[in-house]
Formats: structure tokens, sequence, C-alpha cells
DNA sequence: CTTGCTAATGTTATATTATAACGTTATAAG
DNA sequence: CTTATAACGTTATAATATAACATTAGCAAG
């Protein structure tokens, strides 16, 4: 029983694909389907569970390739303190990442500033650092949950 | 041939032991001696190796245990997009860390801010979060790569 | 259309990172 | 001393991720 499909989602990937002939192939549009199904992030191998419902006996690297491609056309995030991987719910690419994490029901709110924070912004020029991309990654509690 | 000890750190680590009735056993120094002496994260199976020169056949568990001791009272940090572990380079404990990673020779800088960045505070406010902890990990080229 | 190039995949195996479980030992407090 | 607890040793395995190489699919040039 396939989960509600994120239809705009999977629409901006595909029409993504097509503008930039990328090719979206089975396992990236279901990797893609899964993930951004899910209302957290979810590992490679539950990605990987789910995924032997549409292909015959998905291997670990049918999905660590989707989930690469994906990232590098930033339809997802990887969530490093998880392990796990979330739809991006922006629209736009961007080189900075903002994660609310709740420690209890595990949702994230992904937030996009577009610019390093001012105060980062100065620890970055003070030490003559060249920022190519950046990761925030804030855990607590949620509304829902405090 | 051990390196150079921090011996700073150490002692830090030492005093830090004594006043709070932790104990500082043999594996703890010399995962935190081997951390402190290195001059970027480290991964805890190379800790391993390195505890080899000092313990008898360690384990990864001897290893995850004296680093899960030492992250738990501020001493490293663990750098989730490098699985790997550094010195804290701060002398107070703080909620939130900020690290600037070089992606050439993977020399890593800590920055400590004591709050989050305004910018980070009004998203957290904006979802009603409560933020417990936060990590920066910001990546580009540090001064002398680039 | 078919040849040849490239991107993507299938498959097997294995690397890397981390923890569970359980019995034993060391330490410090009473 | 005794006892409670913290830490450890050891074995095993879980969880995450990638290397390597043979194969296939899609597309573009001729």
């Amino acid at each position: 029983m396939p989960k509600q499909e994120n239809l705009p989602f999977l629409n901006a990937l595909d029409t993504f694909c097509a503008a930039e002939g990328a090719r979206l192939t089975d396992a990236r549009r279901h990797v893609a389907s899964i993930i951004s199904s899910s209302d957290k992030p979810i590992g490679a191998y539950e990605i990987l569970d789910q995924l032997g419902a549409y292909l015959d006996k998905p291997k670990p690297p049918t999905v660590y390739r989707a989930i690469e491609f994906l990232i590098e056309n930033n339809f997802i995030h990887r969530i490093e303190s998880l392990n796990a991987y979330i739809a991006c719910s922006t629209d736009h690419r961007h080189a900075g990442s903002q994660f609310l994490i709740c420690n209890k029901c595990s949702k994230v709110i992904e937030s996009h500033l577009c610019s390093l924070p001012e105060s980062l912004k100065s620890v970055v020029n003070d030490a003559n650092f060249t920022a190519q991309s950046w990761n925030v990654e804030i855990h607590g509690l949620c509304a829902d949950c405090s």
C-alpha cells in the first residue's frame, strides 16, 4: 500500500530532469517518492525496504546512487546527525541548510536562510576561510512535543 | 613513537575528573591523548589502531566508550559530516558548536559562539521550537588551502 | 537503422562505523 | 570488609556505505 505520493515534489523533479536532460529512472523516481512521502527523515535501508515494493530485490547501491543523484540536484538533504534523508522543502538551490530536529518525534523542520548568519560570516572571514557549503542541525523539541 | 602529547588538554581533563569525581581510566586518557594530538578529526578506528600502542588488543567498544565519556563531558566533539572526532578547543561547556572544515587538508577550526545567531534564533522561535543543542559544520577551504 | 559512446544499472562482495549483550574487574563509600 | 556501581573485556553483530566490474539502456552521429 504505497503512501500518498508527494506529487508537487515529483512533478518538480520531473520538470527539472526534463529541463536538464537528466534521466529520471525508475530507481530515482521511486526513491524520491519514498523520501518525499515520509514525514520524517528516513534511512537508506528503510528506503531499500520500501523500494522492494516497486523493484525486484533492490540492493544498497541502487538506493545510494539514487540518493546521490537527488542530493546533487538539491531535491533531498542528508541529516548528518541521523544518517537519514529528507526531501528538500525549498524550491531553489541553496549552499546551506538549517534543520530543526525534534528529539522526541524525529520530525524535521527545514528553514531556508539564503546566506550564513552574520555572526558565522564573521567567524568565517576572521579565519580567512572560504565557505562552500554549510549545514546547521539544531536538536530540541518541536512545538507539538514540548 | 607517540606524537607530542597535548598536555594542557590532558591536564584540563585530569582537573575536571578530579573535581567531578569522574574516573580517568587508561582507556580514557589514551583516547583523549590520541584525539588531542591529532591536527585533524580522527575516526574511531584510527583511534583504535593507535590505541594498540598502549593497550593490549583494544576492541571497538573501548574506543567508543571513551569517546562517549569525552563527548558527554565536552572534551571532544564529533564532526558529523566526517564521522570523526576532534578535541574541543574551548574551555567551557557549550550547547552549540561551529566548525570550519577544510575540504582539502581536512583541518578544522572550531569557533565558539555562545549562542545561536540571531537569524537562527528567529527561525527557532517562529517554529515554537525549543533548541537544546546545535551544530554548524561549514565546509570550504582554509586560509592555507585557498 | 546501426554503430558507438556514455550514463545508469545489476550484482557480488566488502569496507566502515557503531552498538548489544553479558560476564568480570576495579573503585569508592559506608 | 562489604557492597553497590562504574568501568571494562570480549564476542558477536547491527547499521551504514562503497568498490569493482560486468551489463544494459538511451541517445546521437553517421
